[in-house]
Order: structure tokens, then sequence, then C-alpha cells
RNA sequence: GGUCCCAUGGUCAAGAGGCUAAGACGUCGCCCUCUCACGGCGAAAUCAGGGGUUCGAUUCCCCUUGGGACUACCA
């Protein structure tokens, strides 16, 4: 046994060794193309869109390869983990059909060979490459006190740039002999196992990312920590030993993990594994009150949560669909051409996603949402509201239960047609959007010098109100519209505006301010024929 | 301070040395129309700046500028 053996023995006395494990993570049997990805988040207590994002390009790159994908929890960092979070993270991605092949619920159901999937079971893991790693002379202990919390970075940072060291500071603890490390340990001091970098800060390294191309950096050469004071890993050090041993084959994270690209390159070398495909992929960002483009953050944008989507009512398809457009923007042409295809089927190409940071646009959410939502039969539309209005909005239930009926007629209106109308793009605001179908309108978007013909209107309308089909209602609006002096025919008005005082569609809209408070709604004679003849009569009483 | 990433309209973007520089959302206009819509047609709007390389650069190289990330015993 020569000194660094001795010294692996001293921190590390028995456990597995590295070869033993190895054993029981055999190599995955796939057919040749197939990809493994993982999704990998800390469960920190809710999921950010953009890392749902990154589940959804993982699970395209899998299925569309026949490969497998698989849900890892990174839980190695106790201090930030709440619980429930990882059951969070499960129900979002069934929500949305991003299911995992391999993965493990706490307390539950293990599915998967290549387990556990959480960190925090795999310490033995860690610890037994760990040992490897000092015995070889790649890796010490570290006594040091231990930089903790955004204070003492901020102080230490501050001192290092000052000094303008650069990275080839290598850590005291490296040359510490087997002599002092000993009576360190008997003395009851914690440590910490490092890296023993061999890099020397200036040659460069190259590789391929596939979504920013080939890039060149400065090799690593920090002694980077590998095991923490309590001896669970460092990221750093789990992606190596995780993604070699549960076969991940492309691994899909954020850009902003490129720059510790070098270290991740050191530890694969050290621990002689080859390394997988890396998609850095980006991140995405919005603006802030400066122009600035700023990461969507939990606290300052509610969108940045994936809970928001569901709580605002949002399709999962529109969601999917948005998103999978920002990896891939052909998406939006496959869309066009394969209108009712499942998006599943698009052709995703993991290795084509933008290197740009994206800006997250609600209105673009929107409009892929009101073009699905306006698919929907009236029926389904239903469905999804009452779903909604279960889990988010529990005093209207019910109402939508007992009032189905006439609920589904709302939702009829101007849909089930070649060319519905599109302005509902989320459940929650469909009590707002129709909130003249539920009780008088509480303002009305009329001007104060068009009132009084505004209410003359009323009054004919009053006389002339007939429900019983649409084509006799609007013969009697054109009847009564002649009478008060706007013009019936289209043409004829624009040949002669100065004859009238309007034409009929002047006539309507103040119908629809009455009836509705707004200039716009859907098919007016639709909306008073679901109101029927006492409510408008009563509604235009008060008006008059 | 250092290292790295990014740079085509307001937004998402195609283009990969030679194009009148796609398309989508949004905006505006017109048409259709019995109203609101839907739809159709059209318009405005982009290659950050400067150097190279080249017969020719949005495209390749360099610099500048701008934006972003990382620089923790967090991931």
């Amino acid at each position: 046994m020569n000194k660094n053996q001795e010294l692996a023995e001293l921190l590390f006395p028995g456990g597995k060794t590295v070869e033993e494990i190895e054993k029981q993570y055999p190599k995955r049997n796939l057919k040749t193309g197939a990809e493994v990805t993982r999704f990998a988040p800390s469960p920190t207590g809710f999921m950010h869109l953009g890392n749902f994002f990154q589940a959804l390009i993982d699970y395209q790159i899998a299925k569309r390869s026949g490969g497998v994908f698989y849900l890892r929890i990174e839980d190695t960092d106790r201090k930030r983990e709440i619980s429930g979070a990882s059951s969070i993270i499960m129900s979002i991605m069934t929500g949305y059909g991003i299911i995992p092949d391999e993965y493990e619920l706490k307390g539950g159901v293990t599915v998967g060979d290549y387990g556990p999937y959480y960190q925090s079971e795999r310490n033995e893991i860690y610890r037994a490459y760990a040992k490897k790693l000092v015995a070889e002379g790649y890796a010490f202990p570290c006594f040091c006190r231990k930089t903790e919390g955004l204070e003492d970075i901020k102080e230490k940072r501050e001192k290092k740039f000052s000094t303008q060291i650069t990275n080839e500071d290598k850590d005291v603890c490296r040359n510490l002999t087997f002599e002092q490390i000993e009576a360190n340990i008997k003395a009851g001091k914690k440590f910490a196992i490092r890296l023993k970098s061999k890099g020397d800060g200036k040659r460069k390294i190259k590789f391929k990312d596939y979504a920013k191309g080939e890039v060149e950096i400065l090799e690593n050469c920090i002694d980077a920590i590998l095991l923490k004071d309590d001896l669970t890993p460092t990221y750093n050090f789990a992606h190596p030993i995780d993604d070699t041993l549960m076969g991940t084959t492309v691994v899909v994270r954020g850009e902003e993990w490129l720059p510790s690209y070098p270290l991740h390159d050191e530890i694969f070398n050290a621990l002689g594994y080859k390394k997988p495909k890396y998609i850095h992929n980006p991140l995405i960002y919005t603006f802030n009150e400066k122009g600035n483009k700023i990461k969507l953050s939990k606290r300052k944008h509610p969108e940045a949560d994936m809970r928001f989507f569901d709580k605002e009512g949002y399709v999962k398809d529109a969601v999917i669909e948005y998103l999978t457009n920002l990896a891939n923007s052909n998406f939006e042409n496959w869309r066009k051409n394969n209108p009712n295809a499942d998006y599943f089927d698009f052709p995703f190409d993991g290795f084509k996603i933008t290197a740009n940071t994206p800006i997250f646009d609600m209105v673009k959410l929107n409009d892929i949402s009101k073009e699905i939502i306006s698919k929907m039969t009236a029926e389904q539309c239903y469905e999804h509201l009452l779903l909604w209005a279960k889990e988010f909005s529990t005093e209207n239930v019910n109402y939508l239960i007992k009032e189905k009926d006439y609920v589904i007629k709302i939702l009829n209106i101007d849909r089930e047609k070649s060319k519905p109308r599109k302005d509902l793009y989320k459940w929650s605001m469909f009590f707002e959007l129709f909130d003249y179908m539920f009780g008088k309108p509480t303002s009305y978007e009329i001007d104060d010098n068009e009132k009084s013909e505004f209410s003359k209107v009323l009054k004919a309308y009053k006389k002339y109100l007939n429900l019983n089909d649409k084509d006799t209602w609007f013969e009697n609006v054109k009847k009564m519209s002649a009478e008060l002096g706007y013009a019936t025919d289209n043409a004829e008005f624009k040949k002669n505006p100065e004859k009238y005082k309007g034409n009929v569609a002047k006539v309507c809209e103040y119908i629809r301010i009455a009836i509705t408070g707004r200039k716009n709604s859907p098919d007016l004679f639709e909306i008073m024929t679901l109101l029927g003849k006492e409510r408008v009569l009563d509604i235009l009483n008060d008006l008059i």
C-alpha cells in the first residue's frame, strides 16, 4: 500500500469499491442511435419554466431516438430542500405528458434499474469514488474553513478580484503531509475532499456543444470541492459519476453550466470515464423596467413557476407548443402543415437548439392557446373549465355544475364552425370575458356626447325587439335604423356618409354596448337569445 | 478583475459568401361582412458599429460596443 492508498483508507475506512459499484450498473442495452437523457432538478419547491423547457428537450431527444428518459432528483443540498418538492415536479411532468421511463417516488415505487434516483441515497457511491481518487493521488482532504452564504462569497470574491489572482492558486491543504492529516483526523476535524487539479490554467481545451458549436475554453486548474465536509457530493462531482453509471448519453443543462465544463472534463478524465454529449440550452429571459434582459425569476415573475399556467388555466398543449417552438423554431411551420397532428409527432431535433437567449412572450403563448381552444367543442371546453375550477376556482364549481347547459351554450357562441371565434385563451378569463351573461353590465363603453343618441336608439329598439330568428331580428334592426336616419346599405353609406347619422353598424354597436357593456363581443343575436327577451328588456329599461 | 456565451424587425426567428433578407406573434391599413369576430390581402419594421479576407459579405476572421452567464463545501 502506498501513501495515497493509506490516506484513502484513513479517510474512508472500508466501504464498497468502485469496481463493485460499476458491476451494479451494467451498460444499457440500446439500439443504435438511441439516446439516454435525464431531467435532474433540485427539489427547491417549484418547477421553473426553464427547467421544464429542459425536461421537454430531454424527453423529445429520448423519445425520438427510441432511448430512455429518466428523472433524477439532485437533493445533495439539504439546506435548500423543500419537502414535497419532488412530488410537485413529478405531478407537473405527468400533467404535461412528459413522463419519465425511470423514476423513484419518495417512499413509494422505483421504476428502473439504475437507481437510486435520489442523489441523497447514493452517498456510498460518491464516497467510493472519492476514496479512489485519493488513492490515486487525484484528490485530497481539505480542513479549511468553508465558504458559506452570499456574504461570505462576496467578501472572498472582492479579495480575489483586487489581488488579481488568476486561476493558478491551488488550495493550501493540497500539500499537507500524511502525518498532518492524520493528526487532524485524530483531533476530530471535519474535512472536505478536493480535486488535486493537474491543470495549469493556461492550456485550452476544445469541445463540441450541440447548442453553441465548437467551444474553446481554458482548462480547469481549481482544486474544486468534490465532497463537502458532511461527505455529500457537490453537483460537480455527482454529475460525472451519476451520468456515467446511469448511462446518460446526452446531458441537457442550462448554459450557466458552460463555464464549469472544464472542471467536469477534468473529473471525467480523472475517473477514466467517457464524457456524454452536451447541450447547453439557453435560459429563458424577460425584460426588466430598464429594458434589459433578465432571467425569469420566481420572485418577480409568476410565469417562472410552472404552476402559474395551471392556476391561470392555460391549456397544457399551448405551453408545450410554445416551448417547442422556442427550441425548434420550425415547429410552427410544421404545425401549419399538420394542424391536427399530435405535437409529439413533430420531428423535434434536440441537436438544433437555438443558441440565442429567448424572451418569454406571453402574447405569443396566448395566441397559440387561442388557436388550440378555438378548435375544441363547447363540451370539451366545459370539461376543461370545470376541471380548472375544481382546483383553482372552487367558488364557481357549484354554479358550473348546476348551470351546465347554459354554460355550454355560452361556450358555444361562435364556436363549432369552420372559422370559430378566438378570444378565449385561458379558463380563468371565462367569467370575466362573458360577465354580461351572468348579470347586467357594470359599466358601458360609451362616450358622453353619444349618450343621448344611445338611449334614443335603445328606446326604438325596445319596440323592434324580436328574437324569433336571426333574419327577422336583423330586418327589424334595419327598419329601425332607417327610421332613425341610419344607412342600411354599406356601399350607399360609404358613397354618401354625410346623408346619414351613421350606418347600421353604429346601431348594432349601441345595442351591443347596452347588452354587454362593450364595443366588442361575440354574435349579438346569439347572446340575446341566450339571455332571453325578458332579461334583454330589463337591461334596456335601465338605460332608457 | 478573469473566463465564457450571445448579437437579423418590438418579440420568436429562417438564411450558412451572390436572395427584392422567409415565416409567425404583435402593430397599422384595406377587403369581406347584418354587428363583434373569424378570414383574406397589404403596409411599416431587422442584418449593432468599425476594420479585414474576398470580385462580392447578414453569412468567415479580428476589434469595439451592447446584453447575459459563471467565478460557493448552491445547483
